[in-house]
DNA sequence: TGTGCACCTTCCCACCATTGGAGGGTCAAC
DNA sequence: GTTGACCCTCCAATGGTGGGAAGGTGCACA
């Protein structure tokens, strides 16, 4: 197999099967007499771990970790799962976090009319202050400055 | 009010903020007669709006057309709602995502006992066929990570 | 035997948003 | 006059991914 149906076989791009071999993700793979990539079957059913890795939202770190433990006969399961529901919980963080932009961003264009006038929630609310940018009032400390054309 | 100020009063980063002043996100601030950056209120107005519409996981140009309806006393508050629903769909999308994830890993970690064994339903899970592997390799859809402002 | 096309190779660049650091100037206080 | 906190510009790296140039290879068909 050459990288062409390789790709084909793992849904993984031509460029990337290069890249993760690039860094080190993957073995290299043998190269036929003219300097073609050649990939067996086993080579296959790696990548297509790897990209099921991806799917589920694992860095290529912490796949190179799986990949690890996959080929280590040895491993303890507690391991994986471990690996497995940091994971999780990073995901559920992301999950958090777009909950939250998603609500405010709701709440916002639901005050808004949506029509031709150009009063509008959204816009008023991004301008608004928040705690977060409320740190020191600051009473401009006047450091003397000439304004130059910029 | 110099950079440091700016940066303390809008919560965005010193070197932020001459990236977007760089890539003309927003206007060059002026300068002072020794080169030092200086940010008027307005100015400072100007950029707490970007860091809340970063903060709403806006990319840089949507941004930028954001601040052009704010600016643009004549606008539609229909324009700025389509834009706004548009990113919400689009962050909906992405949830969409991690939850397919989240509820994957879950449902192969629930199987695995996490101990000292080696057995483990998540590796096995990694490794097995799934249709997804026939396909041509998939175009982006997820794999953008938007740090939430730190 | 040539021609053509699809495929392969390496190498470099761009993207996005952000950080880090080097090397050097400025400001204010002590 | 030194010190330290600030500021400047420029360059590089991150993580995955795609684009494309310049050139070699494999194979089918005339």
């Amino acid at each position: 197999m050459n990288i062409g149906e390789a790709s084909k076989a793992t849904g993984i791009s031509v460029k990337m099967l290069r890249y993760y071999e690039e860094i080190g993700l993957v073995r290299a793979a043998l190269r036929s007499y003219s300097g073609y990539r050649v990939y067996s079957d086993k080579n296959i059913a790696m990548l297509r771990f790897v990209r099921r890795a991806r799917d589920l939202g694992f860095q290529v770190k912490q796949i190179a970790a799986l990949l690890d433990l996959w080929q280590d006969a040895g491993r303890a399961s507690a391991d994986v799962k471990s690996l497995a529901m940091d994971h999780v919980r990073e995901l559920e963080q992301r999950r958090r976090e777009l909950d939250e932009m998603i609500a405010t961003l709701e709440h916002l264009a639901h005050h808004c009319h949506g029509d031709e006038r150009p009063d509008c929630p959204i816009l008023t609310g991004l301008g608004a202050e928040d705690e977060a940018t409320q740190k020191p009032p600051r009473k401009k400390t006047s450091r003397r400055s000439f304004a130059v054309a910029g």
